[in-house]
RNA sequence: GCGCCUGUAGCUCAGCUGGAUAGAGCGUUUGCCUCCGGAGCAAAAGGUCGCAGGUUCGAAUCCUGCCAGGCGUACCA
């Protein structure tokens, strides 16, 4: 049995003992581990409460549950004034570990009939290049797919282009107004190998806020040209579009650097084309969720009350309610952002085309919105579950949206509506110095300097993922560990990607990261590099072994050890942690789902790391003279390293051959 | 004003649904290469878990009130 169907066994046979034992019905018992082996391996706290109902002191109620037997488990003892100790059958455990580690799939098939989730993440503005927060985003959202994934769910990734908003407006705005160039041109600019496209409109976006500042009349430019976008017609919609296409090309490519994928790229100019909008509009007036404001500041607004509890008319300050259809009739973002939602879920009736994108991303082909499309499309959305990885400071359109969702009548999917929140990521006062940004007195009061599209502030990421893989590179080259530039180049990038992604997930998501490059840069202590190192190490050992060995395979491990040899040689405490937590993938991936926190992955994947590099510097494997220890310590070894790589693959991060 | 989030070692952060002695990395000090390659291992030092109450057999964790930060609270997206 593996850990999970253990402890399930567990807390059914508690609530059974009990109820033959006391004739009381009790609440499944919460689990936990013991804080030492010795104790036990799980453990039940529940005695405690039962105290009370029972009227017996909770030691001598845990006596008597302990005296029971319990399927799965070698013993069970008391300790303290009441613990329920469970000592599981290690080589059992230990045998059932290695069958699910040694299997091809590492994740159970997906159930149809469970439905599909839809994790929504990256979603940059498509005017200027991406940079470190953005990569946050992408990797929190990208490890939650493959966690989700890995526990047997049907997900589709999206990433929502935002391409006829306003931040695209101001780069046309640049184009034309500031640069006074033509489609042609732009259009050229985009395809020309030099520098980089969405590094010239990084910069391009910055100027044009500071001539907004320098020459407010020209915030006129923007109305028209976000005007001319939304319409979709003309030289700046144009514009629009040959800049938005070829910058989400580029992000594509960044991310996929860094092994970030999507299913679906969702735009907004079909939303906008195929009136998604107006249709979730009648929806909406049909069940009463917006009404059309008579007096107030929102005069002859379409608002939605955020509080549908009190019915109290508010006075009209307004403060209660979020104007979705504004007096002129056009549509605000969130109701934008409703449509979308309710599309994300198949509640809207109606679907967009879809044509694939020429670019694969980690093997798999990127679908696109679009007006007229492929038949042969997949089904996407109809989603029973959406996680939309977003920064925390759009908690109240997130909010709104649910809001929305249960005016509607929608109550399970607004609970199935997760806004999966983070904090950014902000620049140190040495990065922004090194960036030569300004430091103000503000920011050094704060310790930090916040990243800032409009001024052109921020860590661009291929700069950042340049820089990290040169440092790699030059690792590599220092240990001669590679057979050729070739191979240095690679394992400089595996390595690069390994330390940007535990980097960035290390945090859990509620942390803001003060970026700096000194960190970031780190191969050493608690990194992506020490966990690439540590599964390499334990490969070696397995790769020596089969040098010496030939017929030796270590799949066949289980047919090298006897039951009962496992059984004396994980007597020994040491042994027995390390293939316990090796266990406890699966339970922890559970816990980062519900938790919705891939950072509880990270954390286990460092801990069995460093169990076993403690391991590896006690025992020598190859060395052991007796046989039988030797293929322990082997099972040991390809248990560990299996259930790092699963760790590791589920961080998108990939192993070298050699470190 | 209101809402959400945060406050744990010198620094950066973990601490899962309340549980047994509050942990890790970095930094500091000190050891460990007859080795499966040191991107490593071991040890030492370092804590009024922001403050004050409360609930509980038991609180870093839950509740209340303060204090200090952050982010929201647009007919912007």
């Amino acid at each position: 049995m593996l850990l999970e169907q253990i402890q399930r066994r567990i807390k059914k046979d508690f609530r059974e003992r009990v109820k033959e034992l006391f004739a009381v019905e009790v609440a499944e018992p919460a689990m936990s581990v013991p804080p030492s082996l010795e104790l036990g391996d799980l453990s039940i706290t529940a005695c405690f409460e039962l105290a009370k109902t029972l009227r017996q002191p909770p030691r001598k109620i845990a006596e008597q549950i302990a005296a029971c037997r319990f399927e799965g488990v070698e013993r069970v003892s008391v300790a303290g004034g009441g613990y329920l100790n469970f000592h599981l059958d290690r080589a059992g455990f230990a045998v059932s570990l290695f069958d699910s580690r040694s299997s091809r799939d590492a994740a159970p098939r997906p159930t149809p009939q469970a439905g599909k989730i839809v994790v929504e993440h990256t979603s940059i503005n498509p005017n200027k290049a991406a940079h470190i927060g953005h990569l946050r985003n992408a990797v929190l959202g990208d490890t939650f797919a493959r966690l989700l994934r890995f526990r047997g769910h049907c997900v589709e990734v999206q990433n929502y282009i935002d391409n006829t908003g306003v931040q695209v407006a101001d780069v046309v705005v640049g184009f034309r107004n500031l640069e006074g160039r033509s489609v042609e041109e732009v259009r050229q600019l985009a395809a020309s190998e030099g520098k980089r496209f969405d590094y010239y409109c990084w910069d391009l976006y910055a100027k044009v806020f500071e001539w907004y500042e320098r020459e407010p009349a020209a915030l006129e430019y923007r109305t028209k040209a976000l005007h001319a976008i939304e319409e979709g017609r003309g030289e700046i919609a144009e514009i629009g579009a040959v800049v938005s296409d070829a910058i989400v090309r580029l992000h594509l490519r960044t991310m996929r650097r860094i092994n970030v994928a999507y299913d679906l790229l969702v735009r907004e100019s079909e939303i906008l084309q195929l009136k998604f909008w107006s249709i979730a509009f009648e929806l909406m007036k049909q069940r009463g969720a917006i009404r059309l404001e008579s007096a107030g500041k929102n005069r002859g607004c379409w608002v939605m009350d955020l509080d549908p509890e009190t019915t109290e008319p508010k006075e009209d300050t307004g403060e209660d309610t979020k104007v979705i259809v504004r007096s002129s009739g056009t549509v605000t973002y969130v109701g934008k952002d409703i449509a979308y939602h309710l599309w994300k879920f198949g509640l809207l009736g109606r679907d967009f085309h879809y044509r694939r994108l020429d670019i694969s991303l980690n093997g798999s082909p990127v679908w696109q919105t679009a007006t007229e499309g492929d038949p042969d499309a997949p089904p996407f959305g109809r989603a029973t579950a959406a996680y939309a990885v977003i920064d925390t400071r759009q908690s109240y359109v997130q909010h709104v949206v649910a809001t929305a969702f249960r005016a509607l009548g929608y109550h399970e999917q607004a609970a199935n509506l997760h806004h999966f929140a983070y904090e950014l990521v902000s620049l140190s006062l040495d990065c922004a110095r090194e960036l030569g940004l300004p430091v103000g007195e503000e920011e050094q009061q704060k310790g930090a300097v916040d990243v800032s599209g409009r001024r052109g502030w921020g860590v661009k990421a291929d700069d950042f993922i340049d820089t990290l893989t040169a440092q790699a590179i030059a690792e590599v080259h220092r240990r001669q560990m590679a057979e050729g530039p070739e191979q240095e180049q690679e394992y400089g990038r595996q390595i690069a990607v390994g330390a940007l992604r535990y980097f960035l997930l290390r945090f859990t998501r509620r942390t803001m990261i003060v970026f700096d490059f000194k960190d970031a840069l780190a191969f050493e202590g608690e990194t992506g590099p020490y966990l690439q190192y540590t599964v390499v190490r334990a490969q070696n050992i397995l790769r020596k072994y089969a040098e010496v060995h030939p017929e030796f395979h270590a799949s066949e491990l289980k047919t090298l050890v006897a039951e009962h040899q496992l059984k004396s040689f994980l007597a020994e405490g040491a042994f027995w942690e390390l293939v316990f937590l090796a266990g406890q993938l699966e339970l922890t991936v559970d816990q980062a789902i519900a938790a919705e926190e891939p950072a509880m992955l990270a954390k286990y994947a460092f801990r069995l790391a460093q169990e076993f590099n403690n391991f590896y510097h006690r025992h020598r494997v190859l060395t052991e003279p007796d046989e039988v220890r030797r293929s322990c310590l082997l099972y040991v070894v390809y248990l560990v390293a299996e259930t790092l790589r699963r760790a590791l693959d589920l961080m998108g991060i990939e192993v070298p051959e050699r470190m």
